[in-house]
DNA sequence: GTATTTGCCTAAAGCCTTTAGGCAAACTGG
DNA sequence: CCAGTTTGCCTAAAGGCTTTAGGCAAATAC
């Protein structure tokens, strides 16, 4: 018999592709067994249990998002860097769905961690390196990093579940806008 | 055999604690069976499918909170009226996190439609009053009433999700410096 | 007080998760 | 190149959730 040469790794990979197409929730792995032409069993030689598999997905996920972040803020400071990083999470959920979902699975952190919470790390300092251009002291620098959060993640999670979809103008119309309006309120933030 | 007396809305409403108690995914036909010492076949008479029962705490959910937020928001306008919203906001999502997290359940909302549409209308108009405090034309309000709702719900998701549990200032010391930051924005919306 | 409706029951099939134990394929070193 | 060991995928099985079908009894209606 074959093997199928399956690893954690694989798995997590190949689990990332599957919540695109059929949503993260529906990644399971029974489904992933079939996708693999193996049995159910197999699997969990690879990982302990469904959640560690959502948590692995969710670890993929959250540091390609990253890095994905990390080059489009190379070489640009103030507005023009808001808006890159914001539409890199963005874009990002527009084309992977199901992967942007598991990023905020955190449920699942719980299970794996380390590499999670690392990647975690990396979005939060990429998010203050753009804070950077506005001259921000503290409380009002977390202040920052929190609306920003909110209002990207907030925005991308209604538009992603449809809330956008029934009336005008388009959700890519009122976006650049509204990261318009959040550079305007950081710069005169008092 | 004595009955149980079940119907659907008592059913969406014992499921609206349920979620609160244990998380509103976990919220199943058969916990909700147990929890009314009834056999689970016996739920279906008043039920279509795990689907519908969702679809129907997340309509009793968003009612509740439209209820509530309308309340809130009787005599009061311009910044008293927006700080009043977001905190009946998330004071219900941090009483009640199941309830709020059905709210968002839109995958069902396919399923039921009609009273949490309504529902949903609710919300948004109690958006719309809250900015003619601010006097915005189209599409200026349109993309307000998404500012609005993409940072209340984002920063409601993250703090549950406690993401601002391990840093300082604390998440309700944050919240209102944001509000009012909201508040100055929308006071200068160009 | 009989007739009808309604409510909850038993039974059963299908899918997902997870553990235990086994055989064979693939590496490892002489 | 071929033993010995590891590793990968297998079969088997138990337990939970969902959903449908069909039945008996309690509540309601006339």
């Amino acid at each position: 018999m074959a093997r199928a040469g399956l690893s954690g790794a694989r798995l997590a990979q190949a689990g990332a592709e599957l919540a695109d197409e059929v949503g993260f929730e529906q990644v399971t792995v029974s489904a992933l067994a079939r996708h693999f032409s193996v049995q159910v069993a197999s699997l969990y030689s690879h990982v302990r249990n469904s959640d560690d598999l959502k948590a692995r997905i969710a670890t993929v996920a959250l540091t390609e998002l990253a890095d994905q972040a990390a080059a489009a803020l190379a070489g640009r400071a103030g507005r023009d860097a808001l808006h890159a990083l914001a539409d890199v999470y963005r874009d990002y959920a527009r084309t992977h769905p199901g992967r942007y979902t598991a990023t905020r699975h955190t449920a699942a952190a719980s299970v794996l961690g380390e590499q999670y919470v690392d990647a975690g790390r990396r979005h939060s300092e990429l998010v203050r390196a753009v804070l950077r251009g506005y001259d921000l002291g503290e409380p009002a620098q977390t202040d920052a990093v929190r609306l920003l959060g909110s209002t990207i993640h907030g925005y991308i999670t209604l538009e992603l579940a449809g809330s956008f979809s029934h009336s005008e103008p388009s959700a890519s119309d009122s976006w650049p806008r509204i990261i318009d309006a959040l550079d305007t309120l950081l710069r005169s933030w008092s």
